[in-house]
DNA sequence: TTGTACTGTAATATTTTTTATTACAGATAA
DNA sequence: TTATCTGTAATAAAAAATATTACAGTACAA
């Protein structure tokens, strides 16, 4: 139960639906029920690939960075950094087995090939296609 | 950290790599250092969509249910369930609030897309092809 | 210049999910 | 009839996500 990427792309429709103005993580938090702090670390991660501004102080807020045409939903996906969509295995299979001793390479790469396609698919939809789905 | 795919996958590499065999769940779990019952576990659901089969009593285990050129690792992907590539809100967004009402609709669309994405790009690589990678 | 309303961040607690462990009933072959 | 397996439930332990609390720092405004 993970609701990073949800958090992201909310917080993103909001400010594409309100162009200019700063929203404060109270606000946000509002509007989807879910606690301030986890929408400023969020936040965070977006300001850090560059798809969002802050601004501190009395009148802070948060604001898009670019234009919504020029966020896809690929780039949120890649800032919220979602764990990987098989899974990762923590036990490390017995070295003994030929078997084990490979498995983990190649499920690396599936893992690889898998993400690229979840990247593909999600950078053909920008913020702005996704909030012109809204009524 | 869900590793049930990596389980799933392990295993029907070794039913592959010994075909005819049949290997117990305390054999498999030996070769990936995990717990036997979550190999059980696991090969419930491989059974439930008919990948594989078992036996019981001594001298049981588990063996390939089809030829590994016809079980795709889409087929693993849904058998196993993972949770959903996006994650999932647990939280529910403010009704009143006019993208909180519609937001869950959309991003349960875009979800169904990228599990989509997913299940395409796994449905080319069967497990033979998986297997047929190792040295 | 002082109060107010924000962000930024850390620390901690709670909740949820996953994995491990234990236990045992039922099946099957030797 | 004994040993070895699957099937499954119940419980415990570990890990991850979220919520909460607290507070320093910043910026605006009266």
């Amino acid at each position: 139960m993970n609701g990073q990427f949800q958090i992201a792309t909310h917080v993103l429709t909001l400010l594409c639906k309100q162009p200019g103005e700063l929203l404060s993580s109270d606000y946000v938090a509002g509007s989807m029920n879910v606690n301030p702090v986890l929408v400023r670390k969020e936040m965070r991660k977006l300001r850090a690939c560059g798809l969002i501004e802050s601004k501190e102080g009395k009148t802070g807020g948060y604001s898009l960075a670019l234009p919504p045409q020029k966020i896809t939903l690929a780039d949120v996906y890649k800032a919220v950094k979602l764990p990987p969509a098989l899974g990762q295995a923590k036990n490390k299979p017995n070295p003994d087995c030929p078997v084990g001793k490979q498995i983990g390479a190649h499920l690396d790469n599936l893992a690889d090939d898998v993400e690229a396609a979840i990247v593909k698919k999600l950078s053909t939809i920008t913020i702005f296609d996704f909030v012109n789905q809204f009524d």
